[in-house]
DNA sequence: ATTAGCACTCGGATTAAATGAGTGCTAATA
DNA sequence: TATTAGCACTCATTTAATCCGAGTGCTAAT
């Protein structure tokens, strides 16, 4: 059997009052909610077909019909016209801040509460180098090590030395660890470098230990996938998933950063590359997700690097809406970062 | 009518049972429960007198009691004895870590762990003073400002700056900074400190003033209440906290830092100063607080600042483990911060 | 003062019946 | 041949009726 112009036309309807709606849609509305003119039971003839082919499913006799994953796959694929940019609150979307930390959380508290569902937003990912390093003396027994990666992602550490050192020692500690450290990247950073490192330092080679670990450390910390959620509590608005326990781990998950990029690393790496994916029920990594679909969208940096943004919500989700505020949340992202950010361009 | 011995017994053995079955407590329960060997009957009797009394009430008749708010603070107040510490766990609670942030996040993983509830730890709240300012080009047009505050709290400041500056302006403007702001609190710093600043930066005082709106910035941050939170979605685990709307505003709460700033400010300035407060139900501030609890305690810094450490739960909570908790847990604070910390002490 | 005994109450669980939205199928129609 | 009107049937949901039992208050006996 072959999906006809007809047939599409009618599983559109049924999806899109499904989604208006949340209640199972049934032949009748169909006749009259459409502007096809046909008897409810014309209209029930095509039901039981699209059932055959899988687009659709009664929860139980006697009930309307729902979509299945399958039914809603085809129509974010091939049904759904995403409206053609609505440019209303595009515009200033975005307050400008100025550091990408605060930018990020800005993007997720918007993105929540503009589709009131929740929202998680990676910083872009790429191989962080060396940008500058700052060490200074703060008091009697601490350095205050400043490290500064590429793409302006600032890293404190602060170490605490056993031995003395005056002002004149800090700056040569300066110019070593800038000498050599600018420009590498946490891989750059062997035992070789640091052998190298330390025959310079003389008799200070000790001391460059913890100096050296903080800064890996600092390093390391500026690799990690870093994740900013808002409107958790959003997925407690949609009743239709599962139980409260469910409910409840998926809020654990969410609350817990690390399994969080786990997962939006899982689904970015299924991503084809056309920027926006949608995961729908089963689709989805987690366990606890048959109920949910999940939106992603990638935004790039000049330099190439790449972040996420993502929404979680359930199966039942206004796909339209959501896919195109995503789309027009990373041009603006990408505009933002071509001019304003575009600080961190050399290498 | 007065509390005598035995109804306070009964009470005490009403309510501890209560606690840990969330059921209503019958007479017969009672009278089998505790030593007293007295019938239902007249344990019937007592029940009434106390119930008259105002310390438990029946959800309806031919049920069984439950504690009233009333009978809730008497309990806390005068019949829990706070079970002598439970050496046990309090040994290592917590592993040692560098960073204020890094540990009071743990404080509040580690609480929330512990006792199933929802948490949350300020920082220490006392009048932030600059220690150290250190000013530096990361490239063409960027300056980065990093300004250390008393309790070794940093803070990271990108300042672009229009005109450009060569090695030896910045350091003429980091000695000039540090002269006049080390040991300055935000108030300190007005109109007048910015004019003779200006007089003494000669021809660059246009710049000052960016990178003086930067610091400013930098102090006002370190300077707003901290708030770390974890286990918020315990809150999910009890049934008892009203409709799920209700929760999820609770839970809302807990996700706006700023909301819940008010919140912990608020029970802290009804604190009587003995470090542990409990506030039951309406007791409580927050408008969807009738059904749970706040229990939260004082801990202090050597220099005398002090920091809140909160627990948010049930009505029905676990008061005596978790008042003991949180009593150890402080006792622990104050000496990582005797010692371990104690870098942070000169003016 | 305590207790045994008993009638009474009332929330919650269980069962039964009523409702109604929606289906599938068949026969009539264009 | 495609569409539609009509009708019997299904089943989740709602409403009402009933039962059950934990627990009470009161009274009379100890």
């Amino acid at each position: 059997m072959e999906l006809d112009e007809r047939k599409k036309k009618i599983l559109k309807a049924i999806i899109a009052n499904y989604l208006e709606t949340g209640e199972p849609v049934g032949s009748r509305t169909i006749s009259k909610y459409t502007d096809l003119n046909l008897s409810s039971a014309t209209i029930r003839n095509e039901m039981a077909d699209l059932e055959e082919m899988g687009y659709i499913i009664q929860p139980h006799t006697s009930a309307g019909r729902i979509p299945t994953d399958m039914g809603y796959r085809f129509y974010v694929d091939s049904l759904m016209e995403e409206k053609g940019d609505v440019e209303e609150e595009k515009s200033s979307l975005l307050e400008r801040v100025d550091r990408m930390e605060l930018l990020l959380k800005q993007v997720a508290k918007v993105l929540a509460y503009n589709t009131n569902y929740a929202t998680m937003v990676t910083a872009p990912k790429y191989k962080k180098t060396v940008k500058f390093i700052q060490l200074s003396r703060v008091d009697m027994d601490n350095l205050l090590a400043v490290i500064v990666v590429e793409g302006n992602i600032i890293k404190n550490k602060l170490i605490d030395v056993k031995v003395e050192l005056d002002n004149e020692d800090v700056l040569k500690f300066n110019i070593l660890l800038n000498t050599f450290l600018q420009g590498a990247s946490l891989e750059d950073i062997n035992l070789e470098m640091i052998q190298a490192m330390k025959a310079q330092s003389g008799e200070y080679a000790p001391i460059l230990e913890d100096i050296f670990s903080g800064i890996v450390d600092a390093i390391h910390d500026a690799n990690e996938l870093e994740i900013y959620t808002s409107g958790a509590t959003n997925i407690l608005k949609y009743p239709e998933i599962g139980d409260i326990r469910q409910t409840s781990e998926l809020l654990e998950t969410f609350e817990d950063k690390n399994e969080l990029s786990h997962l939006i690393e899982e689904t970015v790496s299924k991503a084809d590359g056309t920027g926006i994916q949608v995961y729908i029920g089963e689709e989805a990594p987690g366990q606890n997700m048959k109920d949910c679909s999940i939106v992603t969208a990638t935004y790039k940096m000049p330099e190439g690097a790449e972040g996420t943004i993502g929404i979680l919500g359930p199966k039942r989700m206004d796909y339209k809406k959501v896919v195109n505020t995503l789309k027009n949340l990373t041009i603006e992202l990408d505009e933002i970062f071509k001019k304003g950010e575009g600080v961190n361009n050399d290498g």
